[in-house]
DNA sequence: CGCTCAGTTGATCATTATCAACTTGGGTGG
DNA sequence: CCACCCAAGTTGATAATGATCAACTGAGCG
């Protein structure tokens, strides 16, 4: 049985708006889902009946075209809430990237709870505004940046992330394969393979043994990142 | 002296939440702003004083790289709120698309009203997540869609847009010029202007006087727009 | 009446996509 | 334990979409 109050993301999440006490309430509605590399944990236009919270691990989200083009448009990370934006239908399909663990809420439980803690819904408006901000950031990557500007965005934006969660923000995990990154920046497989290896060979970065890649110079990434 | 309780957006609004008197208590916050075409508002980066929400005409708010190039993250029309997305900065920039009213409230009293009103809070977090998923919906456009493709989703998505807020969904309104259709999609405005010349010919759509667009068959855009 | 700016159209270019072959590395079964 | 297998990644050659550069049109306005 899981214990909110022993949630290794407690702080990072929206539960920690809460006290001891309340986040029993919260306890109460939750549960924990378990999913390997590649599991769907959800598809676009299924019945919206619950929301999660990863605690490990990361998930992508993603939207179809009917011939197969896609476009991750987040990943997430622990601590990071999945189903906002989610009325009656989820507005896109959740997949995990590596082995994940989830917390899950019944959504009208957890709606229904939200009356009684406006704190709560105060600290999910936080968390809207954060990522309509993040998602202003991404369309200005992939509408006018090259693809040598989205992969230092990219980069940078995760080496950020890193850091705000407590992990080690220079060489930097990229549990991410080549398509997803492709999907995410509107670009394909063949494009962020040779811009990587170009900023690898400009020494820019240094890619490491178990899919870590070494930042070399903040800063020359985010001269190039901005298009200076 | 402007009123709430007569504001012709008021039903399209986050403020519809509230009742006629506690309009009242919004109503001492708030003040009128006209732009002209093309006025600014506020520019990204500078301290966000305050929140707006259109009463008439349209805003459009947008993002810049430093040598120039723009990407407009979203048009806003008659009741649209302004300002989510905002910590202490603003995070875009804001200018009249047309003629344009807004009403204007401080930010930190607006804030400190929120406390007393958890119904706009509620309010103001379905809107959020509503842009959010208007915002995934323009990654999948901006990443993955080619120049008629998403000339045909910009047009139906007035076309929604106008219904959904009473105006004429058919021969829709485009006050927005090429240029500003060009940022929005991440095109040049020849690619529009040419896209748009193709439509046209293939009996898709017709130009009538005044900026006015009647779309011949609502189907064959979107079966164009979802790249069918 | 002419000036300016938005829009259109044409010719050419370049970035990135596409198609294809090959390499690498991790995991599994013999 | 090794060898194979498959998926991910890399690299190369060519193509295509949309960008760029340029000239021209037309409408609104001083």
């Amino acid at each position: 049985m899981s214990s909110c109050a022993a949630c290794p993301v407690r702080d990072l999440s929206f539960c920690n708006a809460l006290s001891d006490e309340e986040l029993d309430h919260l306890n109460r509605v939750s549960s924990d889902v378990s999913l390997t590399t590649g599991q769907s944990l959800f598809d676009e236009g299924a019945p919206a009946d619950h929301v999660f919270n990863v605690t490990s691990g990361a998930m992508k989200v993603y939207k179809l075209l009917s011939d197969g083009r896609r476009q991750i448009t987040g990943f997430l990370f622990p601590g990071d809430f999945l189903g906002l934006s989610t009325r009656d239908a989820y507005a896109y399909s959740a997949e995990a990237v590596c082995s994940t663990q989830l917390c899950r809420f019944n959504r009208q439980k957890l709606e229904h709870l939200l009356r009684d803690f406006p704190k709560v819904e105060r600290r999910l408006l936080g968390i809207a505004n954060d990522e309509l901000a993040l998602a202003q950031e991404q369309m200005l990557i992939l509408g006018r940046k090259t693809a040598k500007e989205k992969i230092a965005s990219f980069l940078l934006m995760l080496s950020r992330r890193a850091k705000k969660s407590g992990s080690q923000s220079n060489p930097i995990a990229l549990p991410i394969t080549r398509t997803d990154m492709a999907d995410f920046l509107g670009l394909t497989t063949e494009t962020v393979s040779r811009t990587i290896t170009q900023l690898k060979s400009s020494g820019l970065i240094t890619l490491l043994p178990g899919n870590e890649v070494r930042l070399e110079s903040l800063e020359a990434l985010e001269d190039m990142a901005e298009g200076e």
